[in-house]
DNA sequence: GATTAGGGTTTG
């Protein structure tokens, strides 16, 4: 010991490191690897550090005592090494440790006490460190953004890396390369826990205790170099494993599938995948023992016990030892789809929060609760769908249309075009509407007049109200204006009308053709909406269905485009709007699978098709995604 | 005394 007061180290801003010196530095943990064994004689930890300079420095640490590299619970603690050694490698800087290395570790929260973390018996601290660590923590909380990979149960997702606060409640040797660690955090996974067969003898732990807390345990598989830690852990210690990786196991059992939750920390330290034991005296453990004492047990356990418990667990080989199984499960047993699928019933099904991760164009198969759906009102749903040039368009109000027919009934019929070898004409002069002429061309069947239910005509002149009442009484009426050489079509107006349904085209894909290639249909009476777009050159506009439904799986929600004409809903959208029946039908249909009222728990799931696609708006890219081959159950119609 | 690892997820 020396006998002269310390006079302080200094500190080296990370932006002033010099190839070979060896400093003593401050810094913000931005990346860390906890100890681990390394191939060689030592444990090794991987720092990354960065202070004020907003310059980062990344630390090998070796050292063959594990308790001398830094206690580093989580990003944002605050480091301070002593004889660090700069070196550089691969061009880059970086620090490592020399001779007589050491480090204290503070939390990084402001306002935290700051209690220094350390294995040195004699360290020094004096009101400047005190005074560093309060600098670097008001740094980091205007710099550094708060983004912390520390999850609860209860908010993992499938398919996700994270870091995760538990008890160990249970070990057991699973094989030479994987260890079973069952845990707890006082919260419960979205989906239940798969459970990893082992044999009964080798779970190591309270076994009552686990089986009291069945819902809440998870089974966490670690691999390789992780087995070691693993093996060695106590029961009912404090943990924080990092970079646990979650994924969905789906297990087809008849016909209903069950989900669950893999947990696996896979071998190697990338990302800084790893074990560590959390003191008593941890600020984590201690919020983490809270939660636990707060479980209420008697509500987890009153999930379980009944006849169906037992009914489903016959059905699930995968869940067993301790495994009983968890109320999930049991909806799952017990709840039909509400919409199914007609066509890929083999495609696996995947959660949205995976989808949302990747790249378009992919198709999935989804199974999700409709949080809601937009339009609201089923009118504004309804659109006019262009098979050819994919366009959509609104359905013209009825008192649009009337001005569109107007404006064509404002130009005389010429009589030059009337009475010819394809129609009979007659035509009028209203008395009451400044002498407006209507025109009316009856289709003739090879030169015979058909009755009216079997007749096609052609109006000129005519209003959409006695349109609609010759649509009525006629097989067919098309609206007609006098051209230079014959009959016209417009095709703001619809180009057939046929009793309440107005049929339209494409006015960009349509190339129209003479009134006359309908002498081509005399024989094939009665004449369809598509026959007679066929001779005339028009692509007709379909009726379509457009929404979009907010689906939610628990996993991550997204949006969805849906356009149908008939096949989803059963219910065509070129009749609903003339149809009260089927206007109450489909409204029956969104109740049922949005019903109102109730908590989304209580609906039911639809089991869909979903494609995914990008879309470019300017300069932006998006992916949209679309139903598809996906039908309304046959028990909700 | 040198080595270890040198951040950037397994494929169980």
């Amino acid at each position: 010991m020396s006998l002269v007061p310390a006079k302080g180290y200094i500190y080296t801003p990370l932006n002033q490191l010099k190839d070979g010196t060896v400093v003593n530095v401050y810094g913000v943990v931005k990346f860390f690897k906890p100890p681990y064994l390394s191939k060689g004689t030592d444990y090794c930890s991987v720092v990354t550090i960065v202070d004020q300079t907003n310059v980062k420095l990344t630390c090998l640490l070796f050292s063959g005592n594990y308790e001398a590299l830094p206690i580093i619970y989580k990003n944002g603690d605050i480091v301070r090494f002593h004889r660090l050694k700069i070196q550089v490698y691969k061009k880059e800087t970086q620090g490592i440790t020399s001779s007589g290395f050491a480090s204290v570790t503070f939390e990084g929260t402001l306002g935290a006490p700051v209690i220094p973390r350390t294995s040195s018996k004699y360290f020094n601290f004096t009101t400047e460190d005190h005074k560093m660590v309060e600098a670097l923590r008001v740094w980091a909380s205007n710099h550094i953004p708060r983004s912390s990979s520390l999850l609860q149960l209860c908010d993992v997702q499938p398919m996700q890396y994270f870091d995760l606060t538990c008890q160990l409640l249970g070990k057991a040797e699973v094989d030479g390369t994987s260890f079973l660690l069952k845990v707890w955090d006082g919260t419960r996974t979205p989906f239940p826990s798969w459970r990893v067969l082992i044999r009964d003898l080798v779970l190591e732990g309270d076994l009552s205790h686990m089986h009291r807390l069945q819902n809440l345990t998870i089974d966490i598989l670690v691999y390789d170099n992780h087995v070691r830690v693993a093996k060695s852990l106590k029961i009912g210690s404090f943990l924080r494993i990092y970079s646990l990786h979650t994924k969905l196991q789906s297990n087809s059992e008849s016909q209903s599938t069950l989900l669950s939750l893999e947990f696996h920390l896979h071998g190697g330290t990338s990302y800084g995948r790893g074990i560590r034991v959390l003191p008593e005296n941890n600020s984590d453990v201690d919020q983490l023992k809270k939660v636990l004492e707060s479980v209420d047990l008697t509500a987890s356990q009153s999930l379980l016990g009944g006849v169906c418990v037992s009914q489903c667990e016959n059905s699930l080989p995968t869940l067993s030892s301790s495994g009983s199984v968890s109320l999930y499960e049991v909806e799952r047993c017990q709840q039909l789809s509400a919409t199914i699928l007609t066509d890929r019933q083999y495609l696996e099904k995947t959660p949205l929060c995976a989808i949302l991760k990747q790249k378009a164009p992919q198709q999935y198969r989804i199974r999700a609760k409709l949080r809601s759906y937009k339009p609201r009102r089923l009118f504004e749903s309804v659109k006019l769908y262009c098979p050819k040039c994919f366009t959509l368009q609104e359905v013209p109000h009825d008192g649009d249309l009337d001005i569109i027919l107007q404006e064509g009934a404002a130009k005389t019929p010429d009589t030059k075009l009337q009475n010819t070898s394809l129609y009979d004409s007659n035509m009028w002069t209203t008395e009451d509407q400044g002498g407006r002429k209507i025109a009316l061309h009856f289709v003739k069947n090879h030169g015979i007049l058909p009755l009216p239910n079997e007749c096609v005509i052609f109006i000129e002149g005519g209003v959409l109200s006695e349109i609609c009442e010759l649509s009525n009484k006629f097989h067919g009426v098309i609206p007609v204006r006098s051209g230079i050489e014959d009959l016209e079509l417009d095709l703001s107006a619809p180009f057939l009308f046929q009793e309440k349904t107005h049929h339209y085209g494409c006015k960009q894909c349509s190339s129209l053709r003479p009134i006359q290639n309908l002498n081509s249909l005399v024989d094939k009476i009665p004449w369809t909406p598509s026959s007679v777009a066929e001779v005339l050159g028009i692509v007709p506009l379909q009726y379509v269905f457009v929404m979009t439904f907010t689906l939610d799986d628990g996993t991550g929600v997204l949006e969805a485009y849906l356009m149908d004409s008939d096949k989803f809903f059963q219910i065509p959208a070129s009749e609903i709007l003339l149809n009260d029946d089927l206007q109450k039908s489909m409204d029956m249909i969104m109740d049922m699978l949005c019903p109102p009222g109730i908590k989304i728990d209580a609906y039911p799931w639809l089991e869909c098709l979903i494609k995914s696609y990008n879309v470019t708006h300017g300069t932006e890219q998006k992916i949209c995604y679309q139903l598809f081959d996906t039908t309304v159950a046959e028990d909700l119609i």
